[in-house]
DNA sequence: GCGCTGAGTGAACAGCGTTCACAAAATGAA
DNA sequence: TTCATTTTGTGAACGCTGTTCACTCAGCGC
């Protein structure tokens, strides 16, 4: 593909863009959208902060192409395990730990990322902070994984596939979220669990693929 | 109980406390905490800004109990349905949607009640908006549940009860997320949905339940 | 009436996102 | 090279935010 671009303006633009991006991204990881300002950015790359308005329509443009980023990445994740050559439900259950093991990789991106609340009237998506590529994306990968399910014989097929998929969806962001926003998620302070985090991941994954499956309920 | 308050200053002083919470619980609901400031409150109710700190540390202690306050009333609406006469995978299922359907009422709410990301060391929960209290209902509720249906040998007996009350949770709480932060979920604009809003959380409890059932999969 | 405690206020501080007029630099054309 | 044009970067400002502080004033016990 033809991404070499010549002029030296050309490169040195993409080159501060990244770097306002990388900046950006740093202070987001740790400190979250509360510290991240665009003087803090502007100092962190000794630029004024009117400079980044050169690069970034907005703070929100600039944040929302942070969050995209990072779910594009979690999904290219999640695809790895989708296409890989291992028995079905186990398959299943795996693309499932990782998504949610992804999302905790940078809690704070994943939160953000579903902080927003849509506006309940159907006007234009404002306040939807996906871009319908990526929704589209998360949702392709889930039903096709559902599809092959069926057409295994492994689930059952009293359902359809989309329905299905925005369940898994639903579940497995369940659990992304609160493992983020409760520090010791499973085992709250207030009732501590005997399993760890790790292993309460593959559980919860277990369960929703559990749910779907067809036949006597066996486990490996 | 000792509910009385007596003396004229006591209460003109939850009065105007309570007036505070109402205009900013009105202004957070429709506006979200986007929209809410503290010179929108004291514009609301004619008073300063200044006034506002004569009942509220600050603004984040005032947020935290408009989301505390309504999260507890999900949980009130919950544990209704969890103590009626109705047969238990049916009002397991209902407590579910239930959830579900509370926690819809107010999206801005809900959402903002889960949208911190809490410090991963693990130091003083200073990032948690739940009080224990809440916390602990929430999952008290859903474990005496679970307890049931393992008592009823309507779930299978293979996993200690808390772990699967927070399997639960956490898979209701990602479909309320869902719901809210994507207005048109599940009937996405990129891939619609053969399944309204309504029949789709009833759905996904069912799933949720059958999760845990044991035995054949029977529908009703 | 006197003093005191608490409610309420206006002004200010520091920080925020954003804009705008302007300087400096890089670019393309002659 | 020289000139004109476009792009890149800046300092100062605007209006907003949460919060504080010295201050006034009303209500209360004595």
């Amino acid at each position: 593909m033809e991404d070499e671009l010549h002029t030296p303006a050309e490169r040195r633009r993409i080159r501060v863009r990244g770097a306002i991006l990388e900046a950006a991204e740093r202070v987001f990881a740790v400190e979250g959208e509360a510290g991240l300002s665009i003087r803090r950015i502007a100092d962190e790359i000794d630029y004024s902060p009117a400079a980044i308005y050169k690069y970034f329509g907005s703070k929100d443009e600039l944040i929302d192409e942070l969050k995209e980023a990072f779910f594009g990445r979690i999904l290219e994740s999640v695809n790895l395990i989708a296409d890989r050559a291992e028995p079905f439900p186990a398959r299943a259950r795996r693309c499932v730990s990782t998504y949610v093991r992804k999302a905790l990789e940078k809690p704070h991106h994943y939160v953000a990322a579903f902080s927003g609340v849509a506006p309940p009237a159907p006007t234009v998506p404002e306040g939807c902070e996906f871009s319908d590529s990526n929704r589209a994306q998360a949702f392709a990968i889930l039903t096709e994984m559902v599809g092959e399910g069926l057409d295994n014989g492994c689930f059952r097929p009293e359902r359809v596939r989309d329905t299905a998929a925005k369940s898994i969806w639903a579940s497995m962001h369940g659990l992304a979220m609160m493992i983020a926003h409760f520090n010791d998620f499973p085992s709250m302070a207030t009732m501590p669990s005997a399993m760890g985090q790790d292993d309460f991941i593959d559980f919860h994954a277990d369960l929703i693929i559990r749910s779907l499956e067809s036949g006597p309920t066996k486990r490996d």
